[in-house]
DNA sequence: GTGTTTTTTTGATCTGCGTCAAAACCGCGC
DNA sequence: GCGCGGTTTTGACGCAGATCAAAAAAACAC
């Protein structure tokens, strides 16, 4: 189906450019412009997989400020090796971890996108968060000593491994100390705003929420924070956001009648931020 | 208004029974029978602000093993006095710190109940948690330098501060370290849980969920997991759970009417909790 | 004690979102 | 190219819970 208020072309044009455009981190450039081959045609040349071909450089990491290393120039030689030799790789769909693992390490996202999952008492499952390139995972399972959630990839995903040992080590590091309560601290702040998030908002504030911290994480990443791509399905936005994937779909589309948004299927384009925005002052 | 089902007795029976049957920990159980001062008669005698004639030795402290000194030989003689000095005191309504606050020191609920409450971008607000005798609060505003929520209190309380200052010397000792790790961990897995909740369940479920919340704080405390009070208001437990207060009313009339339970005001008893719990595995 | 305010309960009505259903669309293998 | 399974969109309808309203009960001030 074609939009009827936007032509194909903001597709193939605009997203795709801004797509291409080269950080200098070769790793996440190819995981993410994995989602727009099909609409660029260029499929065969980027492809989903990791690119075994592309070393991927500690400087030059997507993770950048965030990885433990940079912190730690004590333990930057130990660890630098350790992890490279347990970089992870995943396809989509593919599980980092499963609920009652055993938790042997610590994980950073390098390259794509996860969901973490959880088991509700009635059999149900929840996704509890996405998560992107430079997001560290299994820091919430800290306090036991097994996982207490699924963390499962979305695209073709990248990931670092820590040893929970080597780990430990690195905490002994007073700086590195403060740095992973910072990130725990950060945590709990994401999910309060989420539980609250959708624990008040009507169907449309919450959708509209959504598109807005999707909007900010592709920002804080370097990309446009208008044109990006949604790697989850309606399913899995509408589990997260405590909605049906009928509703998700249907505020979408009232989004688009009001020229707020642009979409096609995975790909959004937002048109009007503030409008989006407003939305929130609304009573419900 | 008298109970239908209930002879009036349980609550000046058995309630204030257990709620009088003494733990050693003198402070907390002038807090907690507060609340039924007015059923048992007894308000004269056992009033809500902290009784400054009693003494709380550290070693009988309310927290217990949650207490940082427990765990920490080197810091406990420094430590101990410090926190003595700066004990607060607080009655219904006070506020603890507010939302931007600049972050003093971390605070270990030592008697009474609060709850910490955060504000939205359209300008409501949301409580995102309740916490009793033994939680820490302050510490998910670690990532930052303020605080993230308003922490209220809901009866008289009594917290212990520690400076943040201290705090930060407390973390130089590893043992300290892990703990609080696992203090912000296991926060996110109660936000996270809370946030599940929130989402998908219908209103039996989400109340009766936080019947039985409540019931395992008060078993943990040393208390009757069947019988206890709601310090919080129905308009309070509304907005944590994400539903009117006239829907949390009607809620719990609806399990009263099964039989499950018995309420009148803000004391609770448990008639049926296998009852409360099949309400989690119905489709909802 | 009395009067006032706030909280809680209960009823009546309305509506947003879930549910069920069908058609359109997309990705994928051949 | 074509056919097929999964996803997304859109429509019709019903119900859980919000909203509006009023009375009862509890909390509070004096």
């Amino acid at each position: 189906m074609i939009l009827d208020d936007q032509p194909a072309a903001f597709l193939n044009g605009a997203l795709s450019h801004d797509w291409s455009f080269d950080l200098g981190i070769s790793v996440r450039h190819s995981a993410v412009t994995a989602g727009v081959a099909s609409l660029t045609g260029r499929a065969s040349q980027i492809c989903d997989a990791a690119p075994a071909a592309m070393p991927v450089a500690c400087s030059r990491c997507a993770l950048g400020e965030l990885c433990f290393p940079h912190a730690l120039p004590i333990f930057y030689q130990i660890l630098f090796p350790l992890a490279r030799e347990t970089r992870t790789r995943l396809k989509r769909g593919e599980f980092l971890f499963h609920t009652r693992d055993l938790q042997t390490g610590i994980y950073a996202v390098k390259a794509g996108f996860l969901m973490t999952r959880m088991s509700l008492p009635d059999g149900q499952s929840k996704i509890v968060g996405f998560h992107a390139a430079g997001d560290v995972l299994g820091l919430d399972s800290l306090g036991g000593d097994t996982h207490r959630t699924d963390a499962i990839a979305l695209n073709g995903c990248e990931v670092c491994v820590i040893a929970l040992d080597k780990f430990e080590k690195l905490l002994e590091h007073p700086a590195e100390s403060v740095h992973v309560r910072q990130l725990l601290a950060q945590e709990i702040a994401r999910v309060e705003i989420h539980a609250a998030t959708v624990g008040m908002l009507s169907a449309k504030q919450r959708v509209a929420t959504f598109l807005m911290d999707m909007s900010d994480r592709w920002e804080e990443r370097g990309y446009s924070k208008n044109e990006f791509v949604l790697f989850m399905s309606r399913k899995e936005i509408g589990n997260f956001l405590g909605l049906t994937f009928e509703t998700v779909s249907r505020t979408l589309s009232y989004f688009r009648s009001k020229k707020w948004i642009a979409v096609q299927g995975k790909n959004v384009l937002i048109r009007d931020l503030s409008a989006l925005r407003k939305q929130l002052a609304q009573s419900k």
